[in-house]
DNA sequence: AGCACGCCGACT
DNA sequence: GTCGGCGTGCTC
């Protein structure tokens, strides 16, 4: 660059702060050339030099007050309008904050990314036709439903809030089958006549598939599905008609929380408790405190919906922070479903050998195949055999890369590692002792799809797990072939317990309860119990009465004893008597700081320096520090892992000692960090 | 996150 | 003698 020049124009060229989607907490400032100025606005996305290359940035404040020697200059304005309102910068400032993300790294995680080329103009005329669901002339209009007595007083609390304008949060109680959905529907009945629009939340992709039918019946012209599977173009479309406000209803997955919903004044998220709501990957956001963030700045109300709350929303419900909506009787009045709990060491010790299917499920089982009805079974692992040893010298087969059993997989026929996918072929005979005494151990569900064709010759037997649904579209032909009744059993992990709703299940039964019970993870209880409570709302959704058994080492566990009764509140306080104890949320927040990398003592060294430098920061305060320790994975693909915790009463100025300290780290190379707050697993 | 700059081993 | 390994430091 020409060095008077640069001087001479200096003095009189405008500065703007702009966003890069790198981790960096703050904004780099840029000035204009005089032609673009007056094109820039707070919002736009612009192209900018960066170090010796050039990327997509974005304006967060005209006029800066930064003082940079030699700001570079905006190469090009990418938008004639701002793609993004103050509310949303102000969105993704929060969560970088909040998450130890980069704001343009917030940001750009919201906003679809975009080919570089500008848009022309025809798209505008274009769109009005795309965007009909492709069943515009064909829409059945469906009648108004009958609520009942808990319904409506749900609604009515609701639609009062959002003609309120205040934030409110609220919370659906409400068993599997109680109507949580008509409640929703209605809600935005209501939002929509009242000229506003409604972000609702799922889970899953799979499920905004299902529900998608069911919204277009409702909100047909008005909605607009959202998810990260979409291509980039296809959300970018979808991001503008819903910026526009042309659609008013958006029905997404995790990152719909960001949509740019046009007079937003209503935000539903079902299923509260799952954890696909939490992004794994930096910003590690959770949706949930996205939306609570979202609706206090809008002053709209937020509306959670589930059977199995987490720990933290029913504690605050308790609290009074979250006002609690009851739905307490399945609609038609049918009983939930009778919980047999089958004692696996009892049954072994007097049936001498392991057992797979007790005596009562079989039972179970071949009179729900005598009357034609379906049969569902869990176990929360893939595979066939979780444990593959020499009986000779004991030597098992774990994963080189990551010190876990490796798992045999009988239609591969190789073993696998779980968690980095290395895979090998079947010894004939032992490495180290060269016998040919190589056993399998623990079960998988292709064992138990074995053992169950095995028990059952004449019945049709399905497995769904991520083995069988690995190519595109195999999980809904399997899901399909179940419903319309052309697969008696079906098989699978925890993907079956997922919100299908299956009228002609009359037995669920659960092989293992205690997989999930045996992780050290502070929430394995609660875990366990969500689980088995979905699996037992499996079942008994038609007109016949549904039968759950539960298998398990430990008929004792609260989880269990608890979820066999259908007692979310008994299971509630005694889970929170625990976390209590424990300091753990929700009585604490909880940030866990994870460090990896390939050598072992550096990746230590870095856990310890900060776990010392944390200690220091916080030297006088309630905050607590857990660690350093190595983490439960502690080598994953050929790295080492330490962590450390750290447990705060408050947000407090704990972000600040925790950067400071990760800032001292930062002279061990080779070691990765990330920070993790409000982790939902400690792994 | 990239991407260049920089200082130590096996090759034409 | 160089090509290239990845440690480390910076990006308005």
């Amino acid at each position: 660059m020409n060095r008077t020049a640069s001087l001479f124009e200096e003095e009189k060229l405008k500065l703007f702060d702009v966003a890069i989607p790198l981790p960096f907490a703050d904004a780099f400032t840029y000035s204009a050339p005089q032609n673009l100025e007056n094109f820039i606005q707070v919002g736009c996305r612009v192209l900018v030099p960066f170090k010796n290359r050039t990327i997509v940035g974005f304006v967060v404040a005209l006029d800066s007050q930064k003082d940079v020697e030699s700001p570079k200059k905006i190469l090009e304005v990418l938008d004639e309008n701002p793609i993004l309102a103050t509310h949303h910068l102000a969105m993704a400032k929060w969560v970088s904050e909040y998450y130890f993300s980069g704001w343009g790294e917030a940001i750009g995680n919201m906003v679809p990314k975009f080919a570089r080329k500008k848009r022309t103009q025809k798209t505008t005329a274009k769109s009005k036709q795309e965007s009909g669901h492709s069943v515009s002339s064909k829409i059945e209009i469906s009648k108004p439903f009958e609520l009942t007595q808990e319904q409506s007083v749900a609604l009515e609390k609701i639609v009062a809030a959002v003609r309120l304008k205040q934030f409110s949060e609220f919370f659906l109680y409400g068993v599997t089958g109680a109507g949580k959905s008509e409640v929703y529907i209605r809600a935005i009945e209501e939002v929509l006549s009242a000229g506003g629009g409604v972000i609702c939340l799922v889970p899953e992709i799979a499920i905004t598939e299902q529900l998608k039918h069911f919204f277009l019946k409702h909100f047909h012209m008005e909605l607009e599905i959202l998810h990260s599977k979409l291509t980039e173009s296809a959300r970018a479309e979808a991001w503008r008609r819903i910026r526009s406000g042309e659609k008013r209803v958006v029905l997404g997955a995790r990152s719909a929380v960001f949509a740019p919903v046009e007079n937003l004044r209503l935000i539903i998220m079902d299923e509260e408790q799952e954890g696909s709501y939490k992004q794994d990957k930096s910003p590690r956001y959770h949706a949930r405190e996205v939306a609570r963030w979202r609706a206090q700045a809008l002053q709209i109300p937020f509306l959670m919906g589930t059977a199995t709350p987490t720990l933290e929303t029913m504690h605050r419900a308790k609290g009074g922070e979250v006002e609690l909506l009851m739905l307490s009787k399945r609609i038609d009045g049918r009983p939930m479903p009778e919980v047999c709990v089958v004692d696996l060491k009892q049954a072994e010790s007097q049936s001498g050998k392991t057992m797979i299917l007790s005596h009562p499920l079989r039972q179970e089982m071949e009179r729900a195949l005598l009357k034609g009805n379906g049969i569902l079974i869990l176990l929360n692992r893939r595979g066939f055999s979780t444990l593959i040893r020499c009986a000779s010298c004991m030597k098992t087969f774990y994963c080189t890369s990551c010190a876990v059993p490796l798992t045999f997989h009988q239609e591969e026929q190789k073993l696998i590692c779980h968690y980095c996918n290395y895979q090998e072929q079947i010894p004939s005979q032992c490495p180290k002792c060269k016998k040919n005494l190589i056993k399998f151990f623990g079960l998988g569900t292709e064992r138990i799809e074995s053992e169950i064709a095995r028990h059952f010759p004449g019945a049709r037997i399905a497995r769904l797990d991520a083995d069988t649904t690995k190519t595109r579209g195999a999980h809904e032909r399997i899901i399909s072939g179940f419903r319309a009744q052309d697969i008696d059993i079906l098989i699978g992990t925890q993907m079956i317990a997922k919100g299908f709703d299956f009228h002609h299940v009359t037995v669920v039964g659960i092989i293992n309860a205690d997989t999930g019970l045996m992780l050290p993870d502070f929430r394995a209880g609660e875990r366990t119990f969500q689980l088995l409570t979905q699996m037992a709302g499996r079942t008994g959704r038609g007109t016949q009465p549904g039968k759950v058994v539960i298998q398990t080492y430990s008929p004792t566990h609260y989880s269990i004893e608890r979820s066999s009764k259908h007692d979310y509140f008994g299971f509630f306080e005694e889970e929170l008597s625990h976390r209590k104890k424990f300091f753990y949320p929700p009585f604490s927040r909880l940030i866990n700081i994870l460090f990896r990398g390939r050598k072992e003592k550096m990746v230590e060294g870095a856990a310890r320096e900060f776990s010392n430098q944390i200690a220091h920061e916080i030297s006088g305060t309630s905050i607590q520090i857990v660690g350093p320790a190595q983490l439960p994975m502690y080598r994953l693909r050929g790295q080492f892992r330490w962590h450390v915790m750290v447990k705060d009463l408050e947000m407090s100025s704990l972000n600040q000692a925790i950067l400071k300290a990760l800032a001292q780290t930062r002279k061990f190379s080779g070691v990765f960090t990330a920070v993790d707050v409000d982790p939902m697993a400690i792994l």
